[in-house]
DNA sequence: ACTCCCCCTTGACGCAAATCAATGCAGCTG
DNA sequence: CAGCTGCATTGATTTGCGTCAAGGGGGAGT
């Protein structure tokens, strides 16, 4: 009855037996090229809430791919503010920007427990030679997130922010077989304020509103959409359409 | 206004002859390497002023390198208002949001004449994997192209934006070999405005207030930075330090 | 040189969302 | 279970910047 949260593949599962093949990193690799990818995967232990995978300015070494719960990328600008710079669910990579610096410029940390593949990046260019399908998908993963960070920057009201924040979600939820229209709230509302440059007073006024306007349900971090139609079109299908 | 299909240029200037080549896509290919690029390089004539090398929605088929002068590329949201996304000068690369959707997301139009190196992205794939360098430097440009989209997502006021924006593009001018003190703006105020989400009458105004304080001085197009220092700590730092 | 047009500038005003401030509420801990 | 702590909500107020509106140039064409 409540909302299901994303969980693990556990941490033993390799691509070849991971339900996530299809959205991650294998995309595109026969069984055998699969293979390959797996044996230079590193396994670890789950990190906790608000555990650091990597702080900005340590040296780029592993790309990452979530295997369970929720990550978040943020930075710190000259002032000394954080900003959430991103998301991460289960089969989406992060580290990538870290690739031309060749340090982290962000810190990763888990939002509850989480778990992911860690994955040498020495190692995965190497083997991306050899296999151009891992390339290929590479390239376009890192395309996918140039286009992702783009449209984030598209002038909106805090109103299409959050509709598109919340159909973003539900879309990726749905991609990985959960439900689209009821899910939890991982990050708390601060976290979603400070993602979308919003303050988190904003975020409860509008999610009063939307509630009040029939177009969600949410008490506490258990959001129902209602009217994916109407928000939808509140968001302008920025995100998800 | 009409995208063009590029035609051989006499005027073609290799790789190994052209002096962006420690920006661009050849970085780290010795010569013989830097040989096997320029054969999948098609030249093209330069592009008038507004005319557009691709539009949003047409098939992917070829990322782009500006070889002169400066493009502008731009996304319509489905209101159907458009969205200047970044501007590009000699030696970066674009046309790479659209490997993931495998059509392009966005127009590019030139802004004043400009020219290209027009690159089939499948040639380049194939090539990436027989030359482990090239296949590095691709994924380092598009990973400083993640880096770019998501540091124009932090939070600032408008100030902060513009004193950024020019500091921007200071710093990549003098990576050219250009001044980073004084420099044309070669795009109207409405298209900054436009890219750093702000009216243009604020941009008039920030203008003013800069020229003011001693910042900078700027008639019609010619920009001069008279105190670099305090532009950069008005701007918070955030794109060129 | 005159005029048209486009872009830029300048000023007045209004609004969306930030900020400030206070209260409510849930989960811990002892 | 009472008290503490941190997050979320709600209301009052402020403000940065967008919008509206009205002038200024500068360049291109006649």
């Amino acid at each position: 009855m409540s909302a299901q949260i994303p969980v693990a593949s556990p941490s033993f599962l390799k691509c070849s037996q991971c339900s996530l093949g299809k959205l991650c990193l294998p995309v595109g690799l026969d069984t055998q090229d699969m293979h390959r990818l797996e044996e230079i995967i590193e396994s670890a232990a789950p990190y906790q809430e608000n555990e650091a995978v990597y702080e900005a300015d340590q040296p780029f070494k592993r790309i990452y791919a979530v295997k369970s719960g929720m990550f978040k990328t943020q930075v710190s600008d000259a002032q000394g503010n954080e900003h959430i710079v991103g998301f991460h669910l289960p089969g989406e990579l992060f580290g990538l920007d870290a690739i031309y610096p060749q340090k982290y410029v962000s810190t990763a940390v888990a939002l509850g427990t989480a778990s992911v593949c860690a994955i040498n990046y020495s190692d995965l260019e190497d083997l991306s030679t050899k296999l151009p399908s891992l390339q290929r998908q590479l390239l376009s993963l890192m395309s996918k997130e140039v286009h992702t960070s783009q449209s984030m920057n598209i002038d909106q009201t805090a109103e299409q922010k959050l509709a598109a924040f919340i159909l973003t979600l539900s879309s990726r939820y749905k991609q990985r077989g959960y439900s689209d229209t009821r899910f939890n709230l991982l990050m708390p509302r601060r976290d979603i304020a400070n993602h979308l440059n919003m303050a988190p007073e904003t975020i409860s006024r509008l999610f009063k509103r939307f509630q009040n306007e029939g177009l969600i349900a949410i008490q506490r971090n258990d959001l129902n959409i209602l009217d994916m139609d109407r928000l939808q079109t509140l968001a302008g299908c920025s995100s998800s359409c």
